[in-house]
DNA sequence: GCCAACGTTGGC
DNA sequence: GCCAACGTTGGC
């Protein structure tokens, strides 16, 4: 089977809760703690080898912050039936589990961050879905093109 | 801290 | 199946 061009992605997290230097000590993680159907349908639609923007939310000031690679899909998320975990969710079963996630490997951290304004400044919603308005998605497909000079933009990686 | 945008829940 | 109430996200 011929492998096929990565797909881009954005996955927010905030700095406070998982940043991009726990990701770099750690190496890879799995993306748990999910709980939005869109989000998680996104991430059903990753296939190994796609790359992730790590965006920096909810922080001064928010912006894309590395590089990540999907290095497994279709895993259960844990945390669902952790009653300890945040992320616990009586609903879930065993059998019929609700959510999943993927692991992502640590590529690299740009030198300077992208900001959100920056974003703004440069793309349209139809070329980056991250600066559509209200939008709260914390996962969201990324065009190729726009992948493609994000890139370039970030120059070479730490 | 405010609040707009949006998702989820649950009564009917 | 509708929709009001409520909760969350996340920029500002």
């Amino acid at each position: 089977m011929a492998q096929q061009e990565p797909n881009y992605w954005l996955m927010k997290s905030e700095p406070d809760v998982y940043g991009i230097n726990k990701l770099k000590d750690e190496g890879k993680t799995l993306w748990d703690g999910i709980r939005n159907y869109q989000a998680r349908n996104f991430m059903r639609s990753m296939q190994i080898g796609d790359r992730a923007f790590f965006y920096h939310s909810n922080c001064k000031p928010p912006g894309i912050v590395g590089l990540m690679e999907v290095i497994n899909t279709h895993l259960t998320d844990p945390t669902q039936f952790d009653v300890k975990s945040k992320y616990y969710d009586p609903k879930s079963t065993v059998e019929k589990p609700r959510w999943d996630c993927v692991e992502l490997q640590y590529i690299g951290q740009f030198f300077s961050m992208i900001t959100l304004e920056k974003l703004r400044s440069i793309y349209s919603a139809e070329e980056l879905p991250l600066v559509r308005k209200g939008n709260r998605l914390s996962i969201i497909p990324v065009p190729k093109t726009t992948a493609n000079q994000l890139l370039i933009m970030a120059g070479d990686l730490k």
